[in-house]
DNA sequence: TGCAAAATAGCACGATCGTTCGTATTTTTA
DNA sequence: TAAAAATACGAACGATCGTGCTATTTTGCA
């Protein structure tokens, strides 16, 4: 649906492409794609299976199967598919927000409605990282690689949100991105697995808690105030109770 | 062991008997029921099979499905057996600690162990949720209940440490477990499917982070806190730009 | 419009899955 | 110790899995 990367007739003709432009191989190959996307989605990784997606698709099985090879290589290729989709709906948007914690809000913000809101797609990072923990492989590999990659950018944004002075200059950036990971997992959980309403309120009324930790100015919560008070007194080498 | 209610013959006498206190059945049941939960901690609760759960305990596949009816009946079997384990090992001796805080901090601590330390066992609530979030049937319902019932036990510490004075009066409890909740599901994620160290550290650190949002009275000094969750961590790098 | 190549279908294979059934073997009971 | 009941086995079933083969259709370019 949304991801026809290749336009029909307009790419380059002889530059880029040195054979024929390939026009349906890569058509259904994308339609396939996105059925098993949403097949994985709800089914897992491992529930994917070749002749469901081609009772879904309405094609063969081996018709189905000739575009990837291999079952291993279309599970790479769901997850690869995910990863493009996951850059583009939600990494490169907040990318456009103003650098520091405005871009680090609308990051949580749409990785957020992603897990939360559509309650028809499961997030395969969350179920792929489950199901894969204990079976090495190929696309073990490419999921930790795709997840990396996103929480290298969480990273990032929070260095950029230090930088910029709007968190606190001693914030360990990977213990706050642990911390916001952990309210992502607990809506998923708490939304998905036990349907319990009012998973998304906690989750962003707990990302304004680990925020009030690591906010560089106090304005309203004493914590933040203690933490500032402390920020002073750790060159007084205090390690005693 | 802690399967069906009522013991068929007798319930209290002579209850130590090496010879025969234990009918055959139950006690291959309860071998195949071991393995089945090592099997499913490895390979998840849909990746259960017959016939590998028959060939280590050395059975014929028929022989391991009459004592469960159902491959659906198999893996509640599993879910409750890892019920009670959980109990047994993490709820029963939290509650042994001081009402309040304490208790909560030992609920928090075995259930830190548990999902970290035992890396050859993966925690089949968490597996299970992620599995089982899109599949409706009495396996998810047997995993929703057993969940919900842990969740009960660690709200119902939170309130009596709200009602011994050590966490504020306003504090919510289940937004606060939502968030120790998901410093658990971090964790999980972290140790387990990107193997990064360090994340230990990182829940403790958590923990106390969460702690400070709710506790009673503002400690006098904020470094106690910190102090506690440095002791335990031994990777340096907390905070340097 | 014809033709090579790409794309898809059809079919069959071995493996494994959960499950059933009849029977042999143990264990418990009387 | 014999009868009764519980337990385990072995073989087989239908279904589904991934994956090779070989036709057949479709496509894109001359």
């Amino acid at each position: 649906m949304t991801d026809h990367p290749t336009p029909p007739s307009k790419a380059e003709p002889d530059a880029a492409v040195p054979q024929r432009p390939l026009m349906k191989g890569r058509q259904t190959r994308a339609a396939i794609l996105d059925a098993a996307l949403a097949l994985a989605s709800q089914m897992g990784l491992e529930g994917l299976s070749i002749g469901a997606l081609a009772e879904v698709t309405q094609m063969s099985k081996s018709g189905v199967f000739a575009h990837f090879g291999s079952r291993e290589e279309l599970q790479i290729s769901v997850v690869r598919e995910y990863h493009a989709k996951f850059e583009a709906e939600i990494f490169e948007p907040a990318m456009q927000a103003e650098r520091g914690l405005p871009r680090l809000r609308a990051m949580y913000d749409r990785w957020f409605k992603r897990v939360s809101v559509e309650i028809d797609a499961g997030c395969i990072y969350i179920s792929g990282a489950v199901e894969f923990d204990d079976r090495p492989g190929p696309v073990r590999d490419a999921l930790v690689a795709m997840v990396q990659t996103w929480h290298a950018a969480l990273e990032r944004a929070i260095l950029i949100a230090i930088d910029e002075g709007h968190l606190r200059a001693d914030t360990d950036p990977q213990q706050m991105l642990f911390e916001i990971h952990g309210l992502i997992l607990a809506l998923h959980h708490d939304a998905r697995f036990l349907r319990r309403p009012g998973a998304d309120a906690r989750a962003r009324a707990g990302f304004e808690n680990v925020l009030s930790h690591y906010l560089a100015e106090a304005p309203a919560t004493p914590v933040a105030a203690l933490a500032a008070a402390r920020r002073t007194s750790r060159t007084g080498r205090t390690e005693s109770v």
